[in-house]
DNA sequence: TTGAATTAAACAAACGTTTAATTAATTTTT
DNA sequence: AAAAATTAATTAAACGTTTGTTTAATTCAA
């Protein structure tokens, strides 16, 4: 239960917040109506009144988050100072930094991959995905072309680097066993760990991309 | 809708097997037990029947399909013949193999982990993880103690080794727009996945674990 | 004839949504 | 600037469905 202190501020931002919190933990069908508006301390028919219906709800609630996950690819790609293995590098810091500062927003979005119940929904989350995928696997075999990097398989590799993200986001609990923190604990609140999941992965695409990774490491 | 014919070999694994199957597509709270009986062709009380209950027919499930999951890492951890690397492989053949053969299955236990609605069910699912994990990052860094492998995250390389192939079970779609498949298709069914992603895998560990790596390839 | 298997029907509870009435805010008219 | 008219926001209650589950009757097998 919130302070009304929000509604006043925007009310319709308030729900979309809530509503991405319970969703993101009871998912969208465990998710009633009754409990949003219970715990945005709002009249269950504000819902319907704002959004029009629980689906759209959940729609506005992505297109207002997606935004934010397009740009900085776009700006690394088109920036001609960076070599490809520096893009490379800058797109796993954007990722990391995206997805651990948003959790509750991205478990929504892994649901709804996960899920095809929905069939409009789970297209659009696929369509946020499809660019970003395209973009980093052309990086990457560019970077085959000018023999800066191995014969590698781009698009597993580039699983690889969402793939090891998602893994340490999909449980709490599970992460915090793999990390063997505390149990119980956030660990997505833990600074430590943006800066250790960006190293490991960033070391063993270097590791597994660069011809002579000795040479390259002095530099 | 299947042919009574299952019905009469084991009228409750079919259940079962239909219940694996829809639980995948549309989650566990989005599919109802009267489309689960109209999709095994048998009566709604059925379930409770032979079940008790919806929550108990899914633990029933887990417990059923999630035996078959410990066996192999068991017999190759505990396997003297085979150096630390050459375990690694195995355990990532085994993990490609069981995660592609039982797609449905496997979405299933994500998306338990990924909602944390049926706490019961969630620390469940999570203990079938966590015995497999702390065997395999034991692996790995007796190797880094042993000296065959660098100083390497150990609990993120496992990460990594499982989050790649989740990535690819993520979404059916998604994976064929990551593989450039024909849309529509069943990448899962395709023998030389399993290959190619095994064969990434491999690759991108070694080239992250093995000290000099040219040389180790040539034996 | 006894017990298990199967059925259609009914159960209460919860679901998303809508309604109709009321209050609050804004705009228009005087 | 005050009063009136209009629109927007909010509410409690009810809507018709669907949910998981149970009942009581019936069929089937041993």
């Amino acid at each position: 239960m919130y302070f009304t202190l929000y509604m006043s501020i925007d009310k319709k931002e308030h729900i979309m917040e809530v509503a991405v919190a319970l969703f993101a933990e009871k998912g969208y069908e465990g998710t009633s109506i009754r409990d949003l508006a219970h715990e945005a301390d709002v009249n269950i028919a504000m819902i319907n009144y704002y959004f029009g219906s629980k689906e759209k709800l959940f729609v506005a609630l992505l297109e207002n988050k997606a935004r934010f996950m397009r740009e900085r690819i776009d700006a690394v790609q088109s920036d001609p100072s960076l070599n490809e293995l520096e893009k490379i590098n800058q797109i796993i810091d954007g990722y990391v930094d995206r997805f651990l500062s948003q959790p509750a927003f991205h478990r929504v979005l892994q649901q709804e991959l996960l899920v095809s119940n929905r069939e409009l929904l789970h297209q659009n989350v696929i369509a946020l995905f499809t660019k970003n995928t395209q973009d980093v696997v052309s990086i990457i075999e560019k970077g085959v072309r000018k023999k800066i990097f191995r014969k590698v398989d781009s698009q597993l590799l580039f699983a690889s680097i969402i793939g090891t993200i998602n893994q340490v986001m999909l449980s709490r609990s599970m992460c915090n066993i793999l990390l063997k923190n505390e149990p119980g604990t956030n660990p997505y609140q833990d600074p430590a760990l943006k800066k250790r999941i960006t190293q490991h992965i960033k070391q063993m695409v270097q590791d597994h991309l660069l011809i002579h990774p000795a040479l390259q490491k002095q530099k």
